[in-house]
DNA sequence: TATTATT
């Protein structure tokens, strides 16, 4: 299939102008396209658009062969994207020619995008993620490092909301030839102004990698991550991010509160398992024995970052839930030892959130030096999840050391923390 | 230093 490129498109504007509605090949009752009609990929829609409202805006260009919006196929959301094949190669072109960056649809903060799709160019590697970046280069600034290695098609300075740089860049060359040339030429050849170390030029991450990037991500955002992700690599993060689905599932199946936060962030990591072929798909039971767990929902509400992910689909989000720390009945509270230094209090809470609903968690700091004392207390709201917890989490080797946890001493029940 | 998405 034929590369797309914008000078390309330039050089068809005159001819298809005055054909859009009646391209050639297009002219029964029966739908046909163009034996190399192009398959578009359309970004950056709003959500609240569907087909019937994007078919005048790209009819404009001609027959519309066929025009999907992409939704998730669980749960049925907009994904902001679409398909769209004209009748006509011409339209395809004339439509990226003229609205691929170049319009902004309503609510949204970045230029339409309309550009073949992944599946009409060859699927060999050409696109590079660049890293290490002055955080005051453009655009143009990249493209004039990497234009002399070969045909750039796109070029790309990752932002933030604010606009500000990232200090990374995707480039995608028209051939791998030619990323491979930059990659051998640019590679570590220079340190930018302000960067960390010197220039990353490497090919970008397949979507495998990308989803499991996005995965750990996600754990980080919920809480989820720990020092102890650090002691067993990326194994631990994912392990962890299983322990969180599990808790969650519990309270599901105790007919406990279960925020729509809650089950969305739940889906994500089951599906996000699921398409990644880790163990993680199905609901594993787990040491958790089927605890109570509402409150381990309250770590979702509690950071921004995974609120912001999934505001779109939940307008009303319940309100963050202060904790209070406070002491659980006679057998809810743990004493817990050997903590690794960096444990706070809420690296504590969600090593025993799989367990029950934990009502506080604290761990002890010294005064002077604003140091974890290295160790905590952990009050569950029944003394099952305490037992559950003891069973598992005693004698657990964090590092070089083993956690001990036992029942807090009734004697100290009164003092407060 | 990893994007707004690719059936």
């Amino acid at each position: 299939m034929a590369t797309l490129t914008n000078g390309q498109v330039d050089g068809t504007n005159g001819l298809v102008n005055g054909l859009s509605h009646s391209p050639a090949g297009c002219g029964g009752t029966i739908p046909m396209k163009d034996h190399d009609a192009i398959k578009l990929f359309i970004g950056q829609i709003p959500r609240n658009l569907d087909e019937k409202d994007l078919r005048p805006l790209f009819e404009e260009f001609g027959k519309i062969y066929e025009l999907t919006v992409l939704k998730d196929r669980f749960t049925g959301m907009h994904k902001g994207c679409a398909f769209l094949t004209y009748c006509a190669r011409e339209s395809a072109l004339k439509a990226q020619n003229a609205l691929h960056e170049q319009k902004t649809l309503p609510g949204m903060n970045r230029p339409i995008q309309v550009k073949p799709a992944d599946s009409e160019s060859r699927g060999e590697d050409r696109k590079l993620f660049v890293g290490m970046l002055n955080k005051q280069q453009s655009e143009d600034d990249v493209r004039r490092l990497f234009e002399s290695f070969g045909s750039i098609e796109e070029c790309t300075i990752l932002r933030g909301p604010d606009g500000n740089s990232k200090g990374c860049a995707f480039v995608k060359y028209s051939s791998h030839a030619e990323a491979q040339a930059a990659i051998s030429a640019l590679h570590g050849s220079q340190t930018m102004p302000g960067a960390s170390s010197s220039l990353v030029v490497k090919f970008a991450d397949t979507d495998k990698e990308r989803t499991i990037r996005r995965m750990q991500q996600m754990a980080g955002q919920m809480g989820i991550f720990n020092p102890m992700a650090l002691q067993f690599g990326a194994y631990g993060a994912y392990a962890q991010v299983q322990q969180q689905q599990a808790a969650l599932m519990a309270s599901v199946g105790q007919g406990g509160y279960l925020s729509p936060m809650a089950a969305f962030a739940a889906a994500q990591m089951q599906h996000m398992a699921t398409i990644n072929g880790l163990p993680g798909g199905h609901m594993t039971p787990t040491s958790g024995e089927g605890s109570v767990c509402a409150r381990a929902l309250q770590p979702l509400t509690a950071y921004p970052a995974a609120y912001g992910q999934i505001s779109q689909a939940f307008p009303q989000p319940p309100p963050i839930i202060p904790q209070q720390q406070r002491e659980g009945p006679e057998g809810c509270n743990l004493f817990i030892y050997h903590l690794p230094q960096e444990f706070g209090d809420g690296e504590l809470m969600q090593m025993f959130l799989p367990f029950g609903n934990v009502i506080s968690s604290k761990v002890f700091v010294d005064r002077a030096t604003n140091q974890s004392k290295c160790f905590g207390f952990v009050s569950f709201d029944n003394p099952g999840s305490a037992h559950a917890a003891i069973q598992s989490m005693n004698g657990f080797q964090i590092g070089m050391k083993r956690l001990k946890v036992q029942l807090k001493r009734p004697k100290d029940a009164n003092r407060p923390y």
